[in-house]
RNA sequence: GUCCCCAUCGUCUAGAGGCCUAGGACAUUGCCCUUUCACGGCAGUAACUGGGGUUCGAAUCCCCAUGGGGACGCCA
């Protein structure tokens, strides 16, 4: 029997991170296997779930790069497969007729709460109703065993042992007919036929309930596999008050897929002392039944350094395809030039997020009329004018316009004015980039473009002069 | 409250009874490299939640306590 692994999302929001490494879990044990990852959208609360969320995770499953084999199905559309179970189960006698109002579920549950009891259906519909109510529509329950245990042997969190009498007879359809979450689970785990199901620890409690009804169709339960949540950085649960959780956030924020990837794999699973994976290796290496049982707090400190890894050590070309969806959304068209590829490879090593690389390499394609404040005042000084001014000028005749020859001139000029180089390649920085910092002065200048240079040379002057007659 | 899960540096982790003077990574501190910024290199600070067992020997096995998390819905 072929391997099948399924990620379920409810599209009530985007995809999360906590959801993208139980989906990155799933895509990896089936790809280790040769199985087949099945994407499910569970979307039973009509209320709740919304299209725009379906497209989000979609959209967040495509940059993630977690192709799906199967699906995505929606179990809106099960719909009459739902109601055939449940009028099967009913006809066997595993589930049945309840008209108790949510008034006295509620009060139940207040009663039990006071006894310091678990709260749990008391079962009072479960041997039938003498004469059903014609004026209130039945919620359907199913008929769980009351005695013995269910067993879950958990890939993860091992054996797992509940007593059945903790179970109550839960709900698998509404009052309006709709089925709910655990019924719907059950019924396409099955029809699926998943066999590995692995998904976050807050399921564990469901798992003995999804156990027992499965058992009461006659179908085997699958493998699974509960992996403990991700908690924020401070310890507490991760929601959207901790800021980025949507997947679909890193990417604007200037991460790598692969980085994120990379990062979600090693929290709650590791392979020695290894930090750096490809998805080949992953793939090869990854084995849910070595996660951890415990929960990791996520560390963006982490990502980050992994994410400037991947930027320093992926190939320029791939940066670069990266990059230009950075650059085009601020209207920078690389295609102009210099070349994008040849602008990453000496940027690379210095950029923490693909965010931080763009900023720095907008001066390639885009002029621009001011400096950055501190590095203006500190580099530009009216006694560097005519080391720039005569910089300029051999600048002008330079051939060939190559990295060597520029830092050659750069050398020379410096020198007959007295000085060493870093005293002049600081203020050409400025001039060149509107900042103190940017790659070796002589590749910098010889990408900017013989043009561009010669031009914020003399801007440069012009800034200078202004700057130094309206001061005095 | 009841049930379930969990527990090694600040964080992610190595560790499956002696290899542990508890290793690596991020962060942090200092130094080196350096025309800026980075990269890189070297060094440092820093942990087995507590208490009982079991054993010649426990971070590792068992029990209890404590702490954290989850579930308990006509949500998923």
């Amino acid at each position: 029997m072929t391997l099948r692994t399924r990620f379920a999302p409810s599209p009530t929001g985007y995809l999360h991170i906590g959801g993208a490494r139980i989906a990155l879990y799933s895509w990896l044990y089936a790809r280790k296997h040769g199985g087949a990852f099945i994407l499910r959208i569970e979307d039973t609360d009509l209320e709740r779930s919304t299209a725009e969320s379906v497209n989000a995770i979609l959209e967040g499953m495509t940059w993630l790069g977690l192709e799906y084999d199967e699906g995505p199905f929606y179990q809106t559309q099960h719909f009459p497969r739902y109601k055939e179970v449940i009028d099967r189960m009913l006809n066997e006698g595993t589930a049945y007729h309840c008209y108790c109002s949510k008034e006295r579920l509620e009060a139940l549950r207040n009663e039990q709460m006071a006894s310091k009891e678990k709260p749990r259906y008391d079962g009072k519909c479960r041997l039938g109703v003498a004469t059903p109510p014609k004026d209130i529509p039945p919620v359907v329950r199913f008929k769980n065993p009351i005695d013995g245990e269910t067993v879950v042997e958990d890939l993860i969190k091992g054996r797992v042992v509940f007593k059945n009498s903790e179970l109550d007879d839960l709900i698998i359809a509404r009052s309006d007919g709709t089925p709910t979450y655990n019924f719907t689970v059950v019924v396409d785990d099955m029809d699926m036929k998943i066999s590995h199901v692995i998904r976050g620890d807050d399921h564990l409690n469901n798992t003995p309930r999804q156990m027992t009804m499965l058992k009461a169709l006659g179908y085997t339960p699958p493998m699974y596999a509960h992996a403990p949540m991700i908690l924020a950085a401070d310890g507490s649960r991760l929601s959207k008050r901790h800021g980025s959780v949507s997947v679909m956030q890193y990417r604007d924020e200037g991460f790598l897929p692969e980085a994120l990837l990379n990062y979600l794999v090693r929290l709650g699973w590791s392979h020695g002392d290894q930090e750096i994976f490809s998805m080949e290796e992953m793939i090869q290496l990854f084995e849910v039944t070595n996660v951890h049982r415990s929960a990791a707090a996520f560390n963006p400190e982490k990502l980050l350094w992994l994410n400037q890894q991947y930027i320093k050590t992926s190939s320029p070309e791939h940066v670069a395809r990266h990059l230009s969806w950075h650059l085009s959304k601020r209207d920078i068209d690389p295609s102009a030039g210099p070349d994008i590829v040849a602008v990453v490879k000496i940027h690379q090593e210095r950029a923490k997020t693909l965010v931080e690389l763009a900023d720095s390499v907008v001066c390639f394609y885009k002029d621009f009329s001011t400096y950055e404040e501190k590095a203006a005042t500190k580099h530009f000084s009216k006694d560097g004018v005519p080391v720039l001014h005569a910089l300029r000028e051999h600048l002008a005749t330079l051939e060939p316009w190559t990295p060597q020859e520029i830092h050659r001139v750069i050398g020379a000029v410096a020198e007959k004015h007295g000085m060493n180089m870093g005293k002049l390649a600081q203020p050409l920085r400025v001039a060149l980039t509107g900042t103190a910092v940017s790659p070796p002065i002589d590749v910098t200048t010889h990408l900017i473009g013989k043009a561009r240079v010669l031009t914020r040379i003399e801007q440069a002057l012009r800034h200078i002069e202004g700057r130094v007659s309206s001061q005095v």
